[in-house]
DNA sequence: GACTTTCATGCAACCGGTTGCATGTCAAGT
DNA sequence: ACTTGACATGCAACCGGTTGCATGAAAGTC
């Protein structure tokens, strides 16, 4: 841990160094800072916070440890004045229940943990930042956790939350099947965007969604179209490419793929020769980075959208930035993180797995990327 | 816990509700899964993992608790040989250690919690993951919680987060000064983007770059910038706006401020008659997404960028997306992260507060959207 | 061979709550 | 007045580890 030593800018402060003042550790009765200020803000002692414990409650309140305890998780089993003297004393006191030492005597700590492959990928904060909203308003509290895409790092991370969370969220797990299963058989799992038989699971339907972008092409006269593929060991990029060749092949409209091999922006600009030299008029891509590529390629080429050229996006991570803002397919990614907690809550309430398939649709966002051919 | 039921799109097994096995759950060995295979997969009980326990090891391995205690914590105090007999026995029957009783015994669980204002702005994924990675090497867990901006809510979480971390990085708290400081009494506290004398604390130096930035434009020959200013109530947008007047007077460049009251995108798009009406060839933006906005709206009014104007982006959120491919202001985000949970790892460890005053410096990424006038 | 010293291990208390059961009190029932 | 039951509260065991101290055996010293 000396990071902070080698890649430091600039120390403001030149007092470093831990300084350890006159008093001693242990006779601290609470957390706090000490030290003399003679100067400007030196170092300090930490004091561990001795937290008040149930003991000196229920001593101040004249009641023995338990009444203490019960006037906190089961009031009507004590008379209403003796709950009222115990609030007071507690109050008096500052008495917060430890946390910890509930866990172990019940058993439940009331964390749940959520996994994903990259925060930094701008389809996960919704669904995070949906997933802590649904917990906390169950009083529980979400743990965190970056695979950075790495199965490995993804099941070292599951062992590592598995001994203090009650539950777990996966999204886009990048696990095998046989290794999601395994840890399913340890402690609750709720899937996101993978669909395995007997695990509790919501699913993405950007199937649906992508059908309809083909559907608004065909209306507008566009007759050939290229899909613009993402990741091929995605999920999600196979379920999409079925979904168009089926709407296209239903709509009598001509399919061609272009992969976007690399990561989105960059491979999706790259793509644009590709595309353009398929002789289509229009382009759905896997995603709207992709397609944020393509449209930085295309007006590179002065190729004008959507007058010469229509494009359609996937997951709707853009909000209506671009310029022109493009049309996509909604992602639904918050309320895949709501449900999934909210289904994790659930099976730890009642105890029961369900094999649950939780199927959310998506459909197409118009904006201003697509025109009449 | 009955949202699920009435968001439900589709329901893809029609068997929900909790259906109780034939065996008690008291019974169970392990968790698992039970319940007749009948049709589908159908709902089935959860059996709490009754780990196995510290007593259990001692028994199989012929020792005391304490000597298994031992084994794992400290090896150097036991006979090489009692040590092996132990682990052998420990991992014959699949134990490990229950971190919730450990952490009730010695006081350490080993996890920090991270609050942030926005998972969802682009600024604070990386910092979150880098935060993240971080504490992973030093196998800590990271709480997160989003405080949606709210300082109640961002109260709340301390409070709740409180009982069960070691130490608290606050990133770009709402929160007034006293409120830190009174939670800083508490528990150690890391402050990234608060300047608070005696708390530990990184700062990203915003205005270093965008002095830069100024100076850059004004290479180029532009006599007049505006800056599209923040949020008011923003240390950030304080610190660059300040550092942007500075510089352009040294410089002596003429600069007027206008203000992109709401949020990012849509603000910036509407500044734009504002800032042609003020004459000026180039713009500083508050972030990105208000540049981004600035680069639409100039779209839309056929002016050309870099050619007619050119305009300078902040925080670099966006990489190179944009198109053309915006000039920025490197955020350091990430490193913020990084050396905020160092710190406060450390602070752990040392069981010192330091008073340190990180800065980061930033710097002027140029691209595409600066050029002479 | 008696006397330290060293070292491995066990004992038992402790961390701070929760909870099944026993006890005691008081009012209702007959 | 005596039984019965309901109810409020206390006792003590328990959750699963850690740790200061005691113990006893082996090794070292003279």
């Amino acid at each position: 841990m000396q990071p902070v030593a080698c890649q430091v800018d600039e120390w403001q402060s030149g007092i470093v160094g831990a300084r350890i003042a006159g008093a001693s550790i242990d006779e601290a009765a609470d957390f706090m800072v000490s030290g003399t200020k003679n100067r400007e803000f030196p170092d300090t002692m930490i004091k561990r916070a001795k937290g008040v414990t149930i003991s000196q409650v229920a001593d101040a309140a004249g009641v023995a440890r338990s009444s203490v305890s019960r006037a906190f998780t089961r009031p009507d089993m004590l008379s209403p004045e003796t709950v009222e003297r115990i609030m007071k004393a507690a109050e008096a006191l500052g008495y917060v229940p430890n946390h910890t030492a509930r866990a172990l005597s019940t058993g439940r700590h009331g964390n749940v943990g959520l996994i994903v492959p990259d925060i930094a990928n701008p389809f996960f904060p919704p669904l995070i930042q949906a997933a802590q909203i649904e917990a906390d308003r169950s009083d529980f509290c979400i743990f965190l956790g970056n695979t950075e895409e790495n199965p490995k790092q993804e099941d070292k991370l599951v062992g590592r939350f598995a001994g203090q969370v009650e539950g777990l969220v996966l999204a886009s797990s990048r696990l095998s099947d046989e290794r999601i299963r395994a840890h399913a058989g340890q402690l609750p799992l709720v899937l996101i965007n993978r669909d395995i038989d007997g695990i509790p699971r919501v699913l993405i339907d950007s199937g649906s969604g992508v059908s309809q972008a083909v559907e608004h092409l065909a209306k507008l006269g566009h007759r050939k179209i290229v899909y613009v593929s993402g990741p091929s060991n995605s999920w999600s990029n196979k379920q999409r490419r079925t979904a168009i060749r089926a709407a296209a092949s239903n709509l009598g409209v001509a399919i061609e793929t272009v992969p976007a091999v690399l990561a989105s922006y960059n491979s999706g600009r790259n793509a644009v020769s590709a595309i353009l030299a398929t002789g289509a008029t229009a382009a759905v891509a896997f995603d709207d980075l992709t397609a944020q590529g393509v449209l930085a390629g295309l007006a590179e080429k002065k190729v004008s959208v959507p007058g010469d050229f229509s494009l359609i996006g996937c997951d709707d991570v853009l909000g209506a930035v671009t310029y022109p803002a493009l049309t996509s397919v909604s992602n639904r990614s918050m309320e895949a993180g709501r449900v999934a907690v909210s289904l994790l809550l659930d099976m730890l309430q009642s105890r029961a797995i369900r094999d649950v398939r939780y199927v959310l649709e998506t459909h197409l966002v118009v904006r201003n990327t697509t025109a009449a051919r």
